[in-house]
RNA sequence: GGCGCAUUGGUGUAGUUGGUUAACACGCUGCCCUCUCAAGGCAGAGAUCACGGGUUCGAGUCCCGUAUGCGCUACCA
């Protein structure tokens, strides 16, 4: 049975790449009817935050990913990582390095890496001999009794190559000369990275490991420890990054919250819709059908549809319309105004309730009326935001009026400040009060008056709705009803508004 | 520095064994619809398939080289 995971690690938001790597695992275990399951790779105690591990299964929860079992967390096997090491240094495969620690500064880690081997090219040293790997034992387990501080190592053979079959990316192999004796644990008893996951997913079962592209080369080291540690192999499928628009990589630090998952989720997304987007990167269906369901999602997926150059996630900074991908965007666009409404009611719920626009009868009495100006204003909404911001006046009579619409559909024909008025007088007397009947009422009065019923009709929008668009003003009048239509046409509101704007009395 | 991976319109992708005008989606432009804005419909612009060689009757597809980008190369994960 197919077992796969998801392995965080939590030191910060959710990162896309992380979630599209998530939805990967995913998927593959729907697909195959296999294990979902969570590690936090919470090895890393400075970074490591509670509020980090939160964030991220509030992430996935709101993906709709949901893990099979118990959330491993890696810190909580430390000593199994040590005690596997101690066996490996056991059997010979592994040794005790006494070289003091070298300080290293994070930041200019890559840099100094390069320099070393710079530096060991011009002297012509080999940076994997090492006087500690033939030490004799006796005097290796002497040195240490006494006390003195070592990190274990992992004996890479001297000749050969290893070779794994990469899903996405196809055979892989390399050279052992080129890999360094790796270390397990470092100096203070700590377990490292690829001693720690490799046990782990010895440890949990994992047949196929799925992740990002990033670990591709690091593999050939795993490999290796597997072997040493007498495990089969899992899977391996590399995904391919994502990248930021000038190609280079995605992090908080240089490109913000476009990156984290929580902020699609707090700016108005659907999850179903950014869950669809995030499968096409990298992915594509067989089919070429691009909007799919969960349910098509799972029957299209396959780690061989995967390919294998990265993808550019597009946005512009400091360009609010274009804060995030277009097509993400649109995608949400389109959920939001195809969905079944039943689905998309909740959501909405959720949002008028945050801003304190929510009332209970929505749910009751109103429920059919809720559910008519949702259908109504989804039409040309992006996000669930724009429910209670530009669909305001629908749930409240306290809403603001766009000054681009005042001057727009009111100032610019003073008359309408008597039109609007009169027009409110007449669909008083409309009865019954429907859209067709309030449409022959403004086209009369429009008739009457040597005006166009555009005219009406625009002025109408902006004093019942404060917006220069929206949907089909008669049904704007049937939904808001005759009560609440005709006290808004009457209100002067906007009227004063645009003077106190503007200046002029 | 070494090793690895990638490279199809602005972006996401299709183009499985080489064979007609390189396909789809987003975005963009115009038109239609219309009470506005969307949606929808129609039409269109935009790709010398990174570059240079080669194999072949024929290459986006195979081979070699170059460039660029990214990744790894840590007692980080």
């Amino acid at each position: 049975m197919v077992r796969v995971r998801f392995a965080p690690s939590p030191t910060g938001y959710l990162h896309i790449g992380a979630a599209r790597s998530a939805l990967f695992n995913w998927l593959y275990a729907q697909k195959t009817g296999g294990k979902f399951l969570l590690r936090i790779e919470d090895t890393d105690l400075q970074r490591s935050t509670e509020e980090s591990t939160r964030s991220i299964i509030e992430g996935l929860q709101w993906l709709g990913l949901a893990y099979d079992e118990e959330i491993v967390f890696q810190s909580a096997n430390a000593d199994k990582h040590r005690a596997a090491a101690y066996k490996l240094i056991e059997e010979g495969q592994a040794y005790r390095d006494f070289t003091p620690k070298a300080q290293r500064d994070d930041a200019t880690v890559k840099q100094g890496v390069a320099e070393r081997a710079r530096a060991h090219a011009a002297a012509g040293i080999d940076p994997r001999s090492n006087p500690y790997r033939e030490l004799p034992r006796e005097e290796s387990e002497q040195r240490a009794a006494a006390g003195e501080p070592f990190a274990v190592r992992l004996k890479i053979p001297h000749e050969g190559k290893t070779h794994f079959e990469d899903i996405v990316y196809g055979p892989q192999e390399r050279a052992f000369p080129e890999i360094e004796d790796l270390v397990l644990l470092r100096s203070d008893g700590h377990p490292l990275y690829n001693l720690s996951v490799v046990i782990d997913d010895i440890e949990m079962g994992i047949t196929d490991v799925i992740r990002g592209q990033d670990h591709l080369t690091n593999t050939h080291k795993q490999v290796l420890l597997y072997e040493a540690l007498g495990a089969s192999v899992p899977h391996f499928a590399h995904l391919p990054l994502i990248l930021a628009p000038n190609k280079g990589k995605l992090s908080k630090r240089k490109h913000g919250e476009v990156v984290s998952l929580t902020t699609y989720r707090d700016r108005g997304f659907v999850p179903a819709a950014f869950r669809n987007f995030l499968a096409l990167l990298g992915w594509a269906p067989p089919d070429g059908k691009e909007m799919l369901s969960v349910g098509e999602l799972v029957e299209q997926f396959s780690l061989a549809g995967i390919h294998r150059s990265p993808a550019v996630f597009n946005f512009q900074e400091n360009d609010p319309r274009h804060w995030t991908d277009e097509k993400a965007l649109w995608m949400n666009a389109e959920y939001i105004r195809t969905m079944p409404i039943e689905e998309l009611l909740p959501m909405v719920k959720a949002e008028l309730r945050a801003n304190k626009l929510w009332r209970e009868e929505y749910d009751e009495d109103e429920r059919e009326w809720f559910a008519r100006v949702v259908d109504l204003i989804r039409q040309r909404f992006h996000t669930l935001k724009d429910f209670s911001a530009q669909g305001r006046a629908y749930f409240s009579a306290d809403f603001d009026f766009d000054e681009t619409a005042i001057s727009k559909n009111l100032k610019k024909e003073p008359q309408l400040k008597e039109l609007l008025p009169a027009l409110a007088d007449q669909l008083e007397q409309t009865d019954p009060f429907t859209s067709e009947s309030a449409e022959a009422t403004l086209r009369r009065l429009a008739e009457e008056k040597g005006v166009k019923a555009g005219l009406l009709i625009n002025g109408s929008r902006t004093m019942l709705t404060g917006q220069a668009v929206g949907p089909s003003m008669f049904e704007v009048f049937e939904i808001l009803g005759q009560k609440r239509s005709v006290e808004r046409l009457r209100s002067g509101v906007p009227w004063f508004q645009a003077m106190n704007a503007l200046g002029d009395v």
